[in-house]
DNA sequence: CTTGACTCCGTACCACGGTACAGACCTTAT
DNA sequence: ATAAGGTCTGTACCGTGGTACGGAGTCAAG
């Protein structure tokens, strides 16, 4: 069940190792025992399943924007099954994330326009700094 | 024409002084000449229309996600009228844009997903940690 | 002509999310 | 049995974009 050393469960997340162990220190991923040969204390940490999935979670809930404090509190919440705060967060970050793709749709049209004006007016002015002002 | 202190110009641009300040330091906003009734090197300093328009471009300028590294690029190519570069940095940023974008709306919509579940079944589970894997 | 607010300048510090060691230990292949 | 290469722990450092602060100077109103 649980056969990845540290570095596997690194690759398959996406991260580096360093990151990983950042990561637990935060608290967003369990720090099983080290297990070998040679008993308690020794040995290597081994991660399974569980453990990609949680690191998969991580990465894409930070895509969504939730800092890894708010991501620590959405892990701690799925574990007592809190929903209404689990919903809380996440229209907070729906509405975030709207504002956000709102705003980032207007710069792309004001740089859209920058292109144009530069493609266009060859002879003419290509005024950057007034790009992005309103209409 | 040059009647803001550093004060008005920071309200005008809606940020703080300091604010201000950094970009100076950082070759984004120019430092005028202190002037003032005792001569040289006193007095305060003044802004214009001109440096609120600097001050908001580069607010534009960050909203559409370049760094001030690459704002204070834009802004001495707008100086040598650089028109090629300026077309560059501009369709990399669209291209940028356009995948932030489309990585936050599907974000969006599996926060949504993720509410949705949890009005619904208000008896079944609500599995947070699973709202964002694939389908 | 003082008082209070604002400016100037330098330097220090902050949050965020990592990234990079060093030095010891463990595991695996040869 | 040994060498190569991964792991573990702790601590230090990084880039980005600010924010705070101290102490001196300056300005505007009363």
């Amino acid at each position: 069940m649980k056969e990845l050393t540290i570095a596997g469960l690194a690759r398959a997340g996406g991260v580096g190792v360093e990151t990983v162990r950042y990561y637990q220190r935060r608290g967003l991923l369990a720090t099983p025992e080290r297990l070998g040969s040679m008993g308690h204390g020794s040995g290597v940490r081994r991660y399974g399943e569980q453990d990609v999935r949680r690191l998969r979670f991580i990465r894409s809930a930070q895509a969504a924007g939730f800092t890894l404090e708010q991501i620590a509190e959405l892990i701690a919440l799925d574990a007592i099954d809190d929903r209404t705060r689990a919903r809380e967060l996440a229209r907070e970050r729906i509405a975030a994330l709207d504002a956000k793709i709102a705003e980032m749709k207007a710069a792309r049209n004001a740089l859209s326009r920058l292109a144009r004006a530069c493609d266009d007016a060859s002879g003419g002015p290509c005024p950057i700094v007034t790009a992005f002002e309103p209409q």
